[in-house]
DNA sequence: GAATTCCTCTTGGTCGGACCAAACTTTTCG
DNA sequence: CGAAAAGTTTGGTCCGACCAAGAGGAATTC
């Protein structure tokens, strides 16, 4: 607990921290501020150099550590693009780890597990406090997914969508990245499932039990449902290939 | 000798990809396997250079992006330490991110948000599902807690151990790591907040409560002692200084 | 003999220059 | 005017070099 370095706005690396460092700090601040526009390409490495009076060498470790924070989108052979953070950013920033964090068993359980309950608590509060215009959205949500039965790979992406509306009712923008985040990493599993219309018909009738609870205003029955919704698709996956913990 | 030529490496690079991608695959693929032993420092660059056939620019490029992935433990002049993964290190990859979100109006807010979010379900579980040995070691925080009282240092620590416990209880990797996550970034703010051997008496019954309420088997009641805590608790840090959203 | 100081070798951080191929611009030409 | 060709910029990679700080061992001291 000895490594306070106190993030000193001003010049933090000159005591045998990389040189990179204050770049990145610069950087970061430039973008922040909005001195570099959110969107727009980075100054070419060369420009850099020059402005921060710095080698090529550091210039581009600058930009990788930008880069690995998601401040910077750096495609191979091209520009980087400056990124504004928002919570998606974090959430991409962890990817590469969560990926292999996923491969060991009983990873994606957990994932799993936690999504079951988060919703749980979210389908309570929708029940309890979701406001006029939530309730909108979880029937139009409901509509499209009912309209999609026929079509599993449209179902699917409504499927998504429904339980995409219960994240945003918190309204903190926290939720809407979880979600993101449970789409994206649970995806590749989810996405193997056998899909078929009557499947996709039982999955449908699930949300509206969901639906119709939130309506009604009964968290426990909002929960159950969600719970057994889950639980059940989760076993078809399970289902589908045995060994994911 | 290095059989190898430089055959795997240019490989890569034809596809588009960066020549440090295919070191970082067969890198990240040793310290998976364990041929890189966890906590062992990694081998100096230049031999890397020759196991790789690589320039250096690759390799310390490779070595960036590693330690950027928490896979490594790079320290300025220092050999990089390995470091398998687990679900800490992804929180610690996301959290120069986070800090920047967090300086953003509302930032700190939604954290809090949904770590009372989460802590609601944690606890109605709790209430419902808690074994023995998850009450057995609520009883011992609380009471630790208790014998903080007249320390606000100490009492801050068995705070946050009380409420680590109630992370626990879900069995899930994921959730202690969610803790941990909470404390770090939420403690620069809550350490600020006026502490006395008073508030403390009040948190510290406010924990009864919770805790007696999981005795009870009491989800509702539970919940709502947890909520008040929070909530009770977020006020004295919104009053400590006002400018969190 | 153990601790300390000093010296040397190693190693990570940085630099500058160079080359290539892909991306971007400008010019040329049908 | 638009497409193809020529020219320029730029990111990716490699090389060789230098410096200062770390690591290890030798010499020195108590």
């Amino acid at each position: 607990m000895s490594q306070e370095d106190s993030r000193g706005v001003l010049e933090a690396a000159h005591s045998g921290g990389r040189a990179s460092d204050t770049i990145v700090d610069r950087l970061q601040h430039q973008i922040l501020s909005g001195e570099l526009p959110d969107k727009s390409p980075l100054p070419s490495e060369r420009d850099l150099m020059e402005r921060f009076s710095a080698s090529r060498t550091v210039i581009r470790e600058a930009v990788a550590t930008l880069a690995s924070r998601g401040l910077l989108d750096a495609k191979p052979r091209f520009r980087p693009i400056v990124r504004k953070p928002g919570y998606d950013t974090a959430l991409a920033s962890v990817g590469s780890i969560v990926e292999l964090l996923l491969e060991q068993k009983g990873g994606v359980g957990s994932l799993f597990q936690s999504r079951v309950f988060v919703e749980r608590g979210l389908v309570r509060d929708a029940a309890v406090s979701a406001g006029k215009s939530d309730i909108a959205n979880l029937k139009d949500a409901l509509q499209r997914n009912q309209d999609a039965i026929e079509d599993s790979n449209v179902f699917y992406a409504t499927d998504v969508a429904f339980h995409a509306v219960l994240y945003q009712i918190p309204r903190n923008p926290i939720f809407p990245t979880l979600h993101n985040a449970y789409a994206t990493w649970l995806a590749p599993h989810w996405s193997r499932m056998l899909r078929s219309p009557e499947r996709n018909r039982v999955n449908y009738a699930s949300h509206e039990t969901i639906y119709m609870a939130i309506l009604e205003r009964d968290p426990d029955a909002a929960e159950e449902a969600l719970v057994d919704h889950l639980n059940t698709a989760w076993e078809h996956v399970r289902q589908t290939f045995g060994d994911v913990g």
